[in-house]
DNA sequence: AACATAAATCAACTAGAGTTGATTCAAGAC
DNA sequence: GTCTTGAATCAACTCTAGTTGATTTATGTT
């Protein structure tokens, strides 16, 4: 579980931050999250989608799913993969605080 | 160049924003902006706070730089690095554009 | 000039991430 | 029950990213 426990998520770990920075930088796995930008999606769809190998997509699924970016639901044979926004939200508020870092009272800032 | 003529940058492309993940992904690189985060210092200071050896702190700090997260500057025979936040901030702002994607007016989207 | 030191670069190696195709598992359909 | 189909998993392989130690380049010192 990515964050366990985790409700809205004014701050996270370096760790987890890093999770998440792993699993977007890599080419297939950002258009999977463009692609699920317009709405939930089952695999099959994407597969035709994204025009991948069925396990290549079910690999890279498994990473964002794991770094907390999706969230996946059964629906009989099918499953239904979505963002989970939060997580996006969460990065950008981590990355926020590493860029005020700078800008405080430090001493060899300048 | 990781921002050709970029000044401020409201918008940043997918493959600069690719970029900029990939290189914060990493333990090593991520300390050494959290480093950098208390101001401008040299490589030598940077290998001994970090432990580091130097060829391989110097192969960090190339992809720092090339993804734009770093400037550097020499001065006599030590070189500076500092934090670019520009780069942080172009970061962010990108991933605001991506989870805007959802909640638009799209079509699946539930 | 010779020497010393900071940092980048290089070649050889290692390790981890991603790919591939086959197999397995689960949920209908028949 | 058997058959089909959607999706996850697995083992073998490939490829890329990172490490290591040595070398090179550049600057400053003597």
């Amino acid at each position: 579980m990515a964050f366990p426990g985790a409700v809205a998520s004014p701050t996270i770990k370096s760790d987890q931050a890093r999770a998440l920075l792993k699993a977007l930088a890599e080419p297939l796995r950002l258009r999977v999250i463009e692609a699920l930008g317009g709405g939930e999606r089952c695999v099959c769809d994407l597969t035709t989608d994204l025009g991948l190998a069925q396990s290549k997509l079910s690999f890279h699924l498994k990473v964002l799913k794991e770094a907390g970016l999706l969230a996946d639901r059964q629906e009989g044979r099918w499953i239904y993969y979505r963002l989970r926004p939060e997580a996006i939200e969460a990065l950008r508020g981590w990355l926020a605080e590493l860029g005020d870092q700078c800008g405080k009272p430090a001493a060899t800032c300048k």
